[in-house]
This record gives C-alpha cells, sequence and structure tokens, in this order.
DNA sequence: GATGAATGAGGATTCATTCAT
DNA sequence: AATGAATGAATCCTCATTCAT
C-alpha cells in the first residue's frame, strides 16, 4: 500500500497526508509508528526486499539439483519483479534519495545471501558441471546481469515474457555465445601461448 | 560541472542557484538558457550520454576484429563510466524525479544504435565464430549485464578493476559457465529428446 | 484586519507573511483557509461588500418615507466609506488585479438589490411625486453618481462632511440644477416642437 | 499603444520587454526615454488625459450657449472614454499602484480647469438659467456623477449608447427627478418652515 | 544613440513535523 | 493511543534595471 504510493509518485511528490489518507489513519498516527518520512519509505523497501528473498528461497525449494536451483534463481527472480514492479521504482527512489545511506538495501539484502550460492558453486564446479572459475565471478555476472534486467524490463519496458528472459540469460549463460568451433580455437590459442 | 554538482546533491537538493554559483554566472542567466531546473539537468543527462557513445564508437575503431570489438564496447563501456561516475547518479536521478518523461535518455542513445550490432553480430553467426541464436538474445542479455554492472559498481562499490571486470563478463559471456562434460551431456540430453 | 492591512500597501506589495503576522498566525495557517492570495484577499472585498449592504438596510429601515428612504441610502453609503476608507482601497485593487474575474464584487452586490429600488421608485412615480422617467435612469444617475463621489473622496481628498456631501447630491438630483425660468422655458420649448 | 499593452495585462503583469517588443525597439532604449517602468507608465497615463482635454474643449468650442457647453462637456467625455477605454483601465492602474503620488493624474488635469467652469456657471446663475446655488456643488455633482459614470460602464459593462447615457445624465441633473407637485410641496415646506 | 545579455532581489506556495486535545 | 490544526523553513522562477559593446 505505502510501497504503491511512493512508488506511483515518487518519494518528493508523496505527502505523508497522502498516504495517511490511502491507509485511513490520521497523519500523526503514522509519525507515532515512523520517526520521519524517510523511515516509513525505508520500511517499504525493507518489507520488499524480504518478500523478494522469501520468493526465491520458496522457489529453489522446490528442485535439488543444483544447477536446477540456479536456474531458478533467474526465473524466480524476474518472476517477482514482473509481479511487482512497485519495488523497481522503490530501489531507484531510494537510491535517489538517499546517496548517503552506507548500502542501500537492495545490497544488503544480496550480501547476506551470497556466501550459500559460492558453496553451492564450488559443489558444482568439483563435481565437474561448471567450469573451473572463480565462482565470484559467476554470481557476480549473474547477479550484475538479473539487476541489470530488472531495471532495463522496467525502464524500457519489457517485450518478452519473463520466463523467456530467463531461458536466454541462462541460455547465454550456461553455454555462452560462441560457436563449439570458435570455442575450440580460442582453447587451442590458450594453449599454444 | 553542472552534472557534478547535481550528481554530488540530487536534483532536489541542488538549488539552482548552486550551479550558477559554481559556473560563475547568475541565477538568472541560467534561466536564460534552460527555461526550467528540469531542462538544464536532462540537458547534462544529454550530454554524458553522447559522451559515452562518441567513447565506445571511438574504442571500437581501434579494432577490426568483429568479435573483439564486443569486446571493446563492454570495456570502453565499463571505462567511461568508471570515470565519470557522475553520469551514473543523474541516469538514476532522472528516472527517480521524471518518471513520466516517454523514454529515459540513456535508453534513447541505446535503442539509436543497436541495429548496427545485429548486423555485426548475424556476420560471425555467418561466419560460424558465434552460435547459430538470435542476434536479439545476445544483444539484449549483454545490455542488461552492462547495464547492470555499471550501476552495481556504482551503488555497491566496485571490488576489481573495470579491465578485470569486463574480462569477466566477456568469459562468462563468450564461454559460459557449464563444463565441457556438462555441455556435452545437455546436448546429448536435448537429441536423445 | 486583513484589509486594512491590503489597503494600505496595495495587494502586490502585500506578502502573506505580512498578514499572517498581523493576525498572530503562522503563514502556513492562512494557506490553511484559503488557498491562495488572491482568494484571501478576495474574501475580504466579499465581507466589505456585506456590511455596507448591511449598513445601508438598517439605515432605510430607520424611515418609512420613500423619498427619504432614497435619501438615506444616499447618507448612508457615504457615511460607510467615510468610515471604512480601506474598503475602497480594496475595490480599486480588486479592478487593477483580477480584470478577469467575471464580475468585480461590488456590482455583483449592486444588481443583487437593484429590483427592490426600481419597485420603490415606481411607486413615487405612481404617486405623482416623481417625475414620470424609466426608474432605470434614476437608479443609473443615482448610482453612478455615488460611486463616482466615493472614489473622488477617497481619491482626491474629500473636502466637506460626508452629510454635507449627501446634501449636495441630493439637491441636485432631486431639484435638479435650473431655474424655474429656464425649466419653464424648456418646457414650453418642448411643447411647441 | 503602451497604453494599449498596459490596459490589457496590467501594470504588474506589463514586462517592459514587452512594451519594447510591442513598440519594436530594444528594452533599453525604453530606458533611455524613461528612467523607471513607472514613469513610463506614468507618461502614458498624462497622454491620456491630455487628449481628454483636448476633445472635451474642441467639443465645448461647437457651441456657443453656456448651458449647451455644460452639456457638451458630458458628451464628449462620456464619448472619450466610450472610445478609449483603455484610459479608464489605466487610471485604475495608476490609483492601484501608485498609491503615494501626491494626487492621480485626472484629479491634476480636472483641477487645472474647474476655475473656468465655475465662471462659466456663475454667469448662469447670474443670467437666472441656474439656480442659485454655489457652483462648486454643481461641478462637485456633475464631476463625480461623469466619473462614476465613466467606472461603471468600464467595469459592469454600459447597457446603453453613451448619446443616450449624456442624455439621461443632463435630464437628471437639469431637471431633477421630483415631479412639480412635490417640488411646490417642499418650496411652500421650506418656506413655512 | 541603440541594444540585449546578465543580474539577483523578491515572493507565493508547499509540506514535514510538532503537540495540544 | 490517535488526531489534525498550526507552523515556517525552504525553493523555483520572474523581471526591472544595468552596462558593455
Amino acid at each position: 500500500m505505502t510501497a504503491r504510493i511512493f512508488a506511483e509518485r515518487g518519494f518528493p511528490n508523496t505527502d505523508v497526508q497522502l498516504v495517511a489518507d490511502e491507509i485511513g489513519v490520521g497523519k500523526g498516527t503514522i509519525y507515532r509508528y515512523f520517526p520521519t518520512k524517510r523511515e516509513l519509505f525505508l520500511a517499504a523497501v525493507d518489507r520488499g526486499m524480504r518478500r523478494l528473498r522469501a520468493r526465491v528461497d520458496a522457489s529453489v525449494a522446490e528442485v535439488d539439483d543444483p544447477l536446477e536451483q540456479t536456474a531458478q534463481v533467474v526465473r524466480a527472480y524476474l518472476a517477482f519483479f514482473d509481479a511487482n514492479p512497485d519495488f523497481v521504482e522503490l530501489l531507484i527512489q531510494e537510491r535517489a534519495e538517499f546517496k548517503d545511506r552506507k548500502k542501500p538495501t537492495y545490497f544488503e539484502h544480496r550480501d547476506a545471501n551470497i556466501g550459500h550460492w559460492h558453496d553451492l558453486l564450488r559443489g558444482l564446479v568439483k563435481a565437474g558441471r561448471v567450469r573451473d572459475v572463480p565462482v565470484q565471478r559467476i554470481t557476480g555476472v549473474l547477479g550484475d546481469l538479473m539487476y541489470g534486467t530488472m531495471f532495463t524490463n522496467h525502464f524500457a519496458g519489457r517485450r518478452k515474457s519473463f520466463e523467456q528472459q530467463a531461458q536466454d540469460i541462462l541460455d547465454v549463460v550456461f553455454q555462452g555465445i560462441l560457436s563449439d568451433r570458435e570455442r575450440r580455437a580460442r582453447a587451442a590459442d590458450r594453449r599454444g601461448k
């Protein structure tokens, strides 16, 4: 509710009075629960990020194969922001208005979770299913890719379903774009050097 | 100059007076050239995006191999925003304050250029150097990835040099993350289906 | 109170802050009750016109003779603006600043009352006490005369008491300025034609 | 030209730039001839009042009979403001914006001329054509009446031709509104007292 | 003499926050 | 605990005036 209003009008254009009206309480009441407009806003962002995490976790729990779990993350992530575009807006607003805050809510939540994925990927490397590269490279690239996709979808208008998008992303990240021939040529090249 | 001030303080917290002081002219003079604070701001964003394009174009012109050109784009892009973090900030500010504007400046510039890259990639596919997938999939994923990387760098603090980042991105996007064995298994799987 | 400040300084030179200070409230409080400075001003004008009407009505009620009632109007009208010069100022200001407003407050109030006086005068004509001329001619001339007198008094400085002025007005309007001889000559002339 | 612009938009809403554009000179040029916007405006008012006087004088010169000359003044006055409504507007604006100026332009011009009319009326009294009342009473009432009529016409919209209006005014002021019977009754009354 | 670019004082209005009820 | 009336700091923009060319 609060998220929707902030998302619709932007932080500076959203009067606290408006939020109070929408919720159906007095303006003073808002200030009993949140010391400032800023905190009111940040609470909405936090709530959104917690919901994102819950949704992703639930989605991951549905499958057992670790590689498939990775794929599930991408799907659940895109599905969430597809269903909750207000939170994309809120992430932007947060950064634009509160540049000072040590770390944006999004990244706080992201970093709290990253260790688990590193472990998972290390297992996949050990099992010989994923190439032997530093796992931070993979989570880093994949994380940035999902982040960028979410924003692009929201800002420029998505052109395909989020399921299709997830498939595209996984195709590129899993297989790479090079042809087998080019790949072999490069591998030979590397050995030759 | 203008970009720096807007980036430092955010659009709403930037008095036009402040910009005038910094430039060393009267406030009225600013208003002789820009009808509103908003236009003053947007002009700075446009300038930034034009500079980004010029830099990327120049960088691409340095090499001949089309695949290497693609790699140059990634490097030049990350290098530009590394050297001009103010423009990252401006992109955020623009979206946060002017949700109404038909399409953000960034995407206007991006879309103006995309056709060329599609042609380039189609050539690479025909030459057997890139897998035969729709070229929009590649530009889409790579574009979102660069976009997300730029933002993450700026918001969360970059942890590696932009050259290293470019290499990581290109490694993943070119080669994919799967091991050769997993890749073959999947290929067999697809054939079997 | 508000009227006095607007009258003293003129509409454009009156800061709403000034009105707030005078009343002893915050500037924001003024804006809780009046959406704009303009409405604040117009409310003061309306109040003045309502008070004028009340004063004139009360004065008329003091006498029974219809011709004397007419005389009372002139006296009460001049007395009111003599006692409340601020409202003269407000009428000017209103016209100067809000030329667009469909009809100035003064005339709105005037027209709301005119019908009654037409009836009264028709009665006097029928009773043979007033010449048989269209009653609109009389209310028109007398109305314009009072209006002009009020403004002249205020702008040029009155030179006599308002009672004396009222008497002068009534003398001229009731009796006319022609001598009996001239009057008879003209009457003969009209008959001769 | 200048008068028209000030009249159309009001003094505060008329930028000097606008006047310059309309006249077809640079803004700086205006300031070569008038030290301030205020003087530019007052010059336009003065010009208008001089034209009024010229028109009235010319009109009076057309007839010889002194009483008829008086009537000509009324006609010429109303005709002038009927043809030049901009000047009515300017008179209002002047009073609203420059309350401090010792005496409004209109009254300066009026007072410069009044002596002549007093002489004229004294002649008419002596000739037995006008009642023996102080001539100031007549010029005062007639002046205020014309002044009020001009404003009412402009503010409330005139309902009859100015010729008809002049006739109405002259009928009332020359003849008075009382019937012959009422007039005789009052005269007897006065004698009885 | 003519110009118009540059200036910056000035003012209406908004809205987060407080606090008496 | 809940309210909403009161507050006043904060800010964009206009436009009369100046003066270098």
